[in-house]
DNA sequence: CGAGAGGTTGAATAAAGTCAACAAACGTGG
DNA sequence: CCACGTTTGTTGACTTTATTCAACCTCTCG
């Protein structure tokens, strides 16, 4: 783990990124995008038309494994996806990572740092990524001329939050099942979002940087996929993950606590003794 | 519960709150609030001298149980508590609570409704409370005239985001000891930075509150609380906290083996040697 | 004073983690 | 191209952790 870090260069974004880079705008692996592409890439309505052409921000390109921004460091730009996969995690006092989100294309990078003025997080590219550089000098000065723009950064920056809050509700409130359950729901309405297939498609990430991400550990995350697709939820190949039911995805739950609860043991007591199913999954469906 | 709810009218936070309320300014009992004032308020450093006395924010105040914002309500107004203490909560589709913060002198509420301009969590008093009513409408203007207003509030919604991702590092990877542990150390901080007593406190929230804020029964609160008291790293009285070794909370990772559990050891080895001390603290602190 | 909410504690149970063995895929250099 | 070491993923047996259910206690507050 240590050796690839090592073997890493680390970016530095006001350097040009490829050799060949030309000045001005480029159609086809467009190298520069405006204000109002920006915009519609955040899924954020911008209000006055903001014909600024001239007003241009630099992509940069990572490749797989590289870091955009490590914990500590200076906070100068934001970032937002183009293309590509990310993490973002926290590393604790004894080097373990804790997964935060995994960026995709239309996402916002690098907000944590705005208060400290450090990054507070590290992300990394899951794949070769393109990125658009936000720096955040430029950002609020060009605030200051179209007004509409804090509006902008006020609505993605909420928009992270409510993710995060969920996330919190997440953790704090779902069994295993319900949160891989709505890890890949949550994932292929994304997919779908970005012109993909939402019924097949291929995780970017390690099971470990699943659990990670979900709070469990890699052999959970393991077990609960090889356990809908037993039950024909869903089907995997290593990372490639096909949904088959995903409303019973988006209603899987915990086993809530009294109702369902009663029932079970009503149910079982009745039936006495056999059990014909004595590995079957506990009712992973919501009951209540 | 739900007879609280039925007892409460909902705030209107544009109209007077209290009957006797005089316009402008008033020294004891402040209904109003400057710019300056508010900022200090939410420790972040303002850059330029705003001498804006005439900008004056209204104060309301709030009752124990009430409402400051409901899920789905229309977002116009930003809160900023001056006194007294709140929970935000989800509530899941079966009407369960998720608490996602305990908010307190100097925080901001409210900045989750900005991007779908409706609220997605509830805000409700723990205690009597005095807020500062921020109109959304009314900042976002402001920023037009103070520039510095801007840095304001992405300094304050950064701060924020960085505080919910450590609560979902929190949830993603402690145990339930270290959970409730740094639950009690962050709030101690919390209070010396109010000029309270950070080794003696009330609780403001039910065991049944905590418990949802950390993804924990309450049962499993209560008794790690008991086990914290038992090894001598707090005392516990229904809702008063003494904490009595704060560094050992800070650090601590896993509880050591319960007395039952350590009898059923013992018992098992029956190495006859009869032990003295019920409940040695082995590798109680992190040792990796 | 009594009802009800909040809190504590114990015993049993279920959920998820840990440890371990193995298999499949990947990447690199001979 | 293949052999290899490494990373990633799967599965089983077992352990630990936290939840669930239940009983009981202690405060408030009408």
């Amino acid at each position: 783990m240590l050796s690839t870090q090592t073997s890493e260069i680390r970016s530095v974004p006001s350097t040009t990124p490829s050799p060949s880079m030309e000045a001005g705008r480029q159609r086809q692996g467009r190298l520069w995008s405006n204000l109002k592409e920006v915009c519609d890439l955040l899924h954020i309505p911008v209000a006055g038309s903001v014909n600024t052409d001239e007003l241009l921000f630099q992509h940069v390109q990572f490749k797989t494994g590289q870091r955009i921004h490590t914990i500590g460091q200076p906070f100068d730009t934001l970032y937002i996806v183009n293309s590509g996969f990310l993490k973002t995690v926290l590393i604790d006092e004894f080097g373990n990572e804790q997964v935060l989100s995994f960026p995709m294309k239309g996402d916002m990078l690098g907000v944590d740092g705005i208060h400290t003025k450090h990054y507070s997080s590290e992300a990394v590219a899951l794949s070769d990524c393109d990125l658009i550089l936000l720096p955040f000098k430029k950002l609020t000065a060009l605030g200051r001329i179209h007004l509409e723009l804090e509006n902008v950064m006020y609505g993605v920056m909420s928009r992270e939050l409510v993710r995060e809050q969920a996330m919190i509700g997440m953790l704090g409130a779902l069994s295993a099942e319900a949160r891989v359950a709505r890890f890949l729901v949550a994932l292929a309405e994304r997919f779908a979002q970005m012109g993909y297939s939402s019924k097949l498609f291929n995780l970017r990430m390690t099971r470990h940087e699943i659990g990670s991400y979900l709070g469990l550990t890699l052999e959970t995350v393991s077990r609960t996929l090889s356990a809908f697709n037993e039950i024909g939820l869903i089907s995997v190949d290593q990372r490639t993950i096909g949904i088959k039911d995903a409303d019973a995805l988006k209603t899987l739950r915990r086993l809530p606590p009294s109702r369902s609860r009663a029932k079970q043991l009503a149910a079982s007591k009745s039936k006495s003794s056999s059990e014909p199913h004595p590995a079957a999954l506990p009712q992973l469906l919501a009951a209540i």
